[in-house]
DNA sequence: AAAATTTTGTTGCCTGTGCAACATGATGTG
DNA sequence: CACATCATGTTGCACAGGCAACAAAATTTT
């Protein structure tokens, strides 16, 4: 089958032609492996050598927390990135469970042959080496920025900060956020409703506005907060408001 | 000034031997650079393109949030890794800032040494590009086990959370943590003073005991735990605590 | 040893938000 | 169209935990 123009549209082979795309896959030993539903593609445990990226179908990484309750780490869809951080670090066990919710084709490389040099000593390796440290740091800035999100301490900060890195992403005022509801209140760790609530008020308070995953980052200082039937405009506004920008 | 030994102990220099290091240094341009206390080690918003390894001194990256308000992101000290996420990232500018918060020595190295074989094609340089690979890669994983704990719901879920990994880590039911109660708090996301009466209730509960920075998880089924009302079991908190370790 | 400083523990108050339950709007399906 | 199934918005209530202020213990400095 020809995956190969759905893998060139990934960041890990950006900048690389089909050509080497294809000579590439030959010489790290990728190899195609289908999974049934339900099937383990990484058991919780076991020492992990190569990576994955998922072709067709689609997964999930599950772990277990303190109480035995299962919670889903990510949700894995076609041209996701599977245990990249896991392989990369030496001799570590994966802390986590990858299953396929559905019928699902894995492309696996060895985590070794993307480091070792191949014997033609290729321009095209040498890129996808810096394309796959760019994949790894990309993935722990990621990170980074939803732990930006989750140490607000109020629901408005949450949202507020993360209402600002795609509007800075998008490089405009006007955006549209990728994600519904539902996953954006489970990304900031907030409830749903009160995602709703506070996204409602903040727009009656001139913050922001938007419809659906249409937003619009008023950047006018509201002359006016009323909270509580009070008007605090006056100082703690400006403590609010004052230093952005 | 010789440097290497510290430099040998860090993850990055693993299993590479002093003479190794030294050849590594010259052959990837690694150059020291001192800075004054208060001095900018990485600005904001602009592109990075080597990496850091502290020497001596101290320092801090800080980033402003939403409200304006300076947060502290990582406290810098001798053989702390600067900007290496960043530096890997193809093309990304620094979204934080990194200074001095002493007269501190800084090793700068160029990413791009790190991926550039070089001449000799020794193999100490593919050691070294293995070992940083795997430094980018735990660093996610961290930063993966910070957001494990900051997802759990309530503050007990938290610490045990933190907990149940730290003594996973050191093997044993009986452990000692490597911070102090505030940098807990900071890094559970939670008030310094919820987080001891937590811990208090915990004991009561007879979940966990402590003293000070040395704990020990109760694997008694977490059954006959009474919630509100007073506590039938458990009542006995251990004497002798002295010096586990 | 006394004093000063840092670290940890304790407690009452009050608000933000989790939770549940329901309403409304949007989208798909026969 | 009617109907089902989503996604989103609304609201009352209860309580976990942020906040502040203080107490006690441990550590460092004088």
């Amino acid at each position: 089958m020809n995956y190969i123009e759905d893998l060139s549209k990934l960041s890990l082979f950006t900048e690389i032609s089909f050509e080497e795309i294809k000579k590439l896959l030959h010489c790290t030993g990728a190899i195609c492996r289908t999974y049934k539903k339900d099937e383990l593609i990484i058991e919780e445990g076991k020492p992990i050598t190569d990576f994955g990226i998922m072709l067709s179908g689609s997964g999930c990484s599950i772990k277990w927390n303190a109480s035995g309750r299962q919670i889903i780490i990510t949700l894995l869809e076609k041209g996701s990135m599977i245990g990249i951080l896991i392989a990369s670090k030496a001799m570590h066990k994966s802390p986590l469970t990858v299953q396929a919710t559905s019928d699902s084709q894995v492309l696996r490389i060895p985590f070794n042959s993307i480091i070792t040099r191949c014997m033609k000593n290729c321009p095209c390796h040498e890129k996808l080496l810096r394309n796959y440290i760019s994949v790894i740091a990309e993935k722990g800035l990621e990170l980074h920025e939803r732990i930006n999100c989750l140490l607000e301490p109020t629901v408005r900060d949450k949202i507020m900060t993360y209402l600002r890195r795609i509007a800075h992403q998008q490089n405009s005022h006007t955006f549209t956020i990728p994600i519904n509801r539902n996953i954006m209140a489970e990304y900031l760790n907030i409830e749903r409703s009160a995602l709703s609530r506070e996204l409602s008020k903040m727009k009656k308070d001139g913050l922001i506005d938007y419809h659906r995953n249409s937003f619009r980052l008023q950047k006018t200082t509201p002359k006016a907060i009323v909270k509580n039937g009070q008007n605090l405009s006056a100082q703690a506004s400006l403590k609010e408001w004052g230093k952005i920008e």
